[in-house]
DNA sequence: CATGAATGAGAATTCATTCAT
DNA sequence: CATGAATGAATTCTCATTCAT
């Protein structure tokens, strides 16, 4: 492992470097990429605007930085939750579960992640489309595997796979993405709003005798 | 009426008018509204940067009369779609059909709603939200009223009504959202993906014996 | 004579003409050159914007034409009083009363004066410059003139005539400057304020035994 | 006095300031508020034009702040003076001398009040105007004071005292303005100058036996 | 490293002038 | 001639980035 190379020095710097991460997060999701100013960043994080410069070569660089995290993270995420369940149940009902809990505790994070999707912003996409495609296509490929072999386990109907992981992405993220707009999120109803929507996801909402 | 009074000089200046509005759409769509540049919608609509000024006193008004025009069109279908229902599910169809028409005829400006939605941008909002709140709550007060009437004549299950419509929205606008970015719509799959979202909305994914 | 060479048609642009001056000479005198607008002019000449343009080449030839025009006044009206006076104190008296007569009924005009004079607006005096001193010395040399007369008449007290030609010019522009600043100015008072200003000119305010 | 707590950094800023406001008196004087250009400021002041915006946070700023400092020196000078003298006399050989010297060293400033008092540039003068105002009636009612109480010491015959106060401030600006406008004024001349208007004010121009 | 003053490229907006009708 | 829509040069103001301290 190489973090233990320069010790007390490296891990201020790396310290500071997150202290500025986190204050862009919130800015750039408040306002978006080209309304945040840097001396907003620079105020929230409590640095000089200078000292930002000595951490990230520019404004593009702190966004581009961010929206590498947060695509991580989620990906990371849905690995564990993958390795550590056997359905696609459980599967979606705890991937549910994480992203609800995740964009609770990063609504900012969140917000950027749909403006950054959205195409806007074109400048920062060049190069970082390509990575953001990448980490798609993984989680994609993994939730497309555990969807085949719940067909074949006979766990769910024989549907187009791409759709029912298109529906499943909805699942984790419009109806999250409406929950934040109006919030509504809190801790307490985590739990129960991932049961329902994965219920209903299972079973749909018509009436059964 | 009155439209017909003012002939050639009003028609051709509303012509203008949307011609505008129509380049102002999509540059706002592609940049959202601090990117967008006047110079590019002055381009865009093959007029000079002042001449834009003749119709729209600021950046700012072309952007909200935007907004306003596709959320009253929004309204406008929404109601209608209601008005020659009868079912729900009939309901949710054709309200799904219709969102994926638009959105294919319309794709900025189905990517402007959900920026604007957002919360981003906020120095546009101010009045606008009210607006835009009060759009929302008729058309939700509709969809509330057809969900009921669903649950009392057991069309559907007995759920939190707020909930399936959070779903519901999704249906419409999640799956579409993951549609356009992906650009795989095309005219002749739209019955097709109306009927595979309310098929999964009603009966779910799961295996039935 | 040649102003009867083109009849109705000559006479009727030298009428519309004079609209526009008076229109322009109001808003320039309230707003300066460069903040007056071609706009508020056609709004109240009651003419639209392109047809000022066929009258006069510029907004810059509009402002030129009006302050000769004003000054061509000012000299003649000079010239006149000192054709109908002897005395330096009738001369004074009567120039008094007139500029003030002016000055009431053409407040907008005065104040142009002064506006330009103070070599504000450069952009217009290259050659008008030289057109406004000329003027000046026409008229100054005219007092000059009776001034001297009036020292060998022992009218006045042997001074330096250029200085007093300098308080001469004040009684006649600052006394009104300041009335018209605070808009004291009516008929009534004209030939009284006259009378006073050549009055302490001539005698000044000590207290005599 | 806290004056010296904030060393260096603030003195220095405070003399950049003011060397901002110098570099606009000037051009401010020369062509007016609305014709004189930010550009204008940012070149004759040696600094970029986006530095002046770390000083004033508008050019309309800057235009009041210059005012009222130029306002505020006038009011302090008249007060000094009034303090300083028993006789009418006195008083306005005095004010007169230092208006003169005043004027020959900020002939911009000189000529920024007239400008601005002439109600031109509506714009900037909705707050200022009362500003300015309330600084004048502090000013007239001292000399008002004084000018009483020579009647009353039969120092100077029985006059309207506000029509005297006007043919003061004319002895103290016409003439000033119009020795600018000729630019005659130079040092050597000035006590000479004051003379001269006081003389005239007080005994006039006719000759005596 | 930390800082924030200085900078100028770039954006919104205004307005004199042109020109087609 | 009369008109006002179209235009772009000019202006104010913003902000990412640089750099001297």
């Amino acid at each position: 492992m190489k973090q233990k190379t320069l010790t007390r020095k490296e891990r201020e710097r790396e310290f500071k470097r997150s202290e500025i991460l986190n204050a862009a997060i919130q800015i750039f999701a408040m306002k978006g990429f080209k309304a945040a100013t840097l001396d907003e960043i620079a105020e929230k994080s409590e640095f000089g605007k200078g000292t930002i410069y000595n951490y990230f070569s520019s404004k593009e660089e702190i966004y581009k930085e961010i929206i590498l995290l947060i695509l991580k993270e989620h990906k990371k995420s849905i690995k564990e939750v993958y390795n550590e369940t056997d359905t696609l149940y459980d599967f979606i009902l705890n991937t549910t579960k994480r992203d609800l809990i995740f964009c609770l505790e990063n609504k900012e994070a969140f917000f950027l992640l749909v403006f950054t999707k959205m195409h806007h912003e074109k400048s920062t996409k060049c190069e970082m489309s390509k990575i953001m495609n990448g980490c798609e296509k993984e989680i994609t490929s993994l939730i497309i595997k555990r969807t085949k072999l719940a067909i074949k386990n006979k766990e769910i109907r024989k549907l187009d796979s791409e759709r029912i992981i298109r529906l499943f992405k909805i699942s984790g993220f419009a109806y999250i993405y409406d929950l934040l707009i109006n919030e509504n999120l809190c801790e307490a109803t985590i739990e129960e709003e991932a049961k329902f929507i994965t219920d209903i996801l299972f079973n749909g909402i018509k009436f059964k005798k």
